[in-house]
DNA sequence: TATTGTTATACTCTATAACTATA
DNA sequence: TATAGTTATAGAGTATAACAATA
């Protein structure tokens, strides 16, 4: 295999389904279909993603740096607060810093200093990324088209549908385990 | 926000969603639909990869580690080769080494030469990993039960069901743009 | 010649703790 | 005291190219 080649049959998809139905049940707590959900939404997100990050690559563009822009280009005029962003992003503070000075490296965003807070500053997109996603996300929207084409409307509705859900079901759960009683986990029923 | 904070409530989901409605169809080749999907893909995987991390991370375990010792625990019994461990986990042959480099510092892995191919190797998991599969394993799967908890049966095998269909299209997808043309995507109808 | 695996390197992303400056 | 941001560091994970051993 090259280094290349992007995976273009369900192998794993075929060898984990069935060795978890088989395999599973000898573990105490075993769910098939939450395992099996799990399984299969990560071994898809890995597909995705290697296709993703070879289309922005090519394009010299991460995933982060996507998000970032696209949330600043259409955010609010004055910027967005650091810690704002990381929020949305789910990225710390301490990893937002190093993320903008790569992106004010390439000359994508700058700092500015909030008069009112002076704590705090905005991260605001140039006239030179607006420039690159102009001319970028045309081709990453026809991408994605293409890589969900042989999904049908409805199927595509259902799946944001269930995604919003499973999300509600994360966050519910999240909340039940408090970051002070990590060693809890083994406890739940 | 503390760092070890986890996002408890769909604030990107609510954010995106808003956001790729209004500005996406500025953008050429936009197909809301498809841009929805991927964007809450993408971001549900970024949910539950934290939540996940984490409960790896406090039984010193990661995604890879799992996953290699999980195929190899229930694969055949003489081992599975490391370039056969790459193309199912889409890991190059480059670093499946680091990888098994990793494993066999920590004793979970050992590497086996094949007698009838001395090119080849099989990594065989070692009693110690086994003994760490038993006890972690069903804390892991009654994790993902919880996670998962407000899913019903029918929309948990909705999920199963999309996830293979999408992986079908991301593949079909992939096959038409071969690696020796990256950048005709662009071309693209 | 092609395949299996390794080495080396660089880059991205993440986690954590200690620090500063402001509020 | 709490918050916004920075610095420093360590560790995963990935991508790429050059290489050795074997087929």
């Amino acid at each position: 295999m090259s280094n290349r080649t992007i995976v273009t049959e369900d192998r794993r998809g075929n060898y984990y389904a069935q060795r978890v139905r088989e395999c599973g049940p000898q573990y105490a707590g075993f769910d098939l279909l939450s395992a099996e959900v799990t399984i299969s939404f990560l071994y898809t997100h890995d597909v995705l993603s290697q296709i993703l990050n070879r289309l922005l690559a090519e394009h010299r563009l991460s995933r982060s740096t996507l998000n970032i822009l696209m949330l600043l280009r259409h955010g609010p005029a004055e910027g967005m607060q650091l810690h704002d962003l990381g929020e949305l992003l789910l990225v710390s503070r301490a990893n937002i810093t190093g993320l903008m000075d790569h992106l004010e490296e390439k000359g994508y965003v700058k700092r500015i200093v909030d008069p009112e807070d002076r704590r705090a500053r905005y991260a605001r997109i140039t006239k030179k990324a607006e420039a690159l996603l102009d001319q970028f996300m045309p081709v990453y929207y026809r991408f994605l088209k293409q890589l969900l084409r042989d999904l049908s409307e409805g199927e595509k509705e259902s799946l944001i549908r269930l995604f919003r859900k499973t999300r509600a079901s994360l966050f519910a759960s999240a909340e039940q385990y408090p970051e002070e009683t990590p060693g809890d986990i083994s406890t739940l029923r």
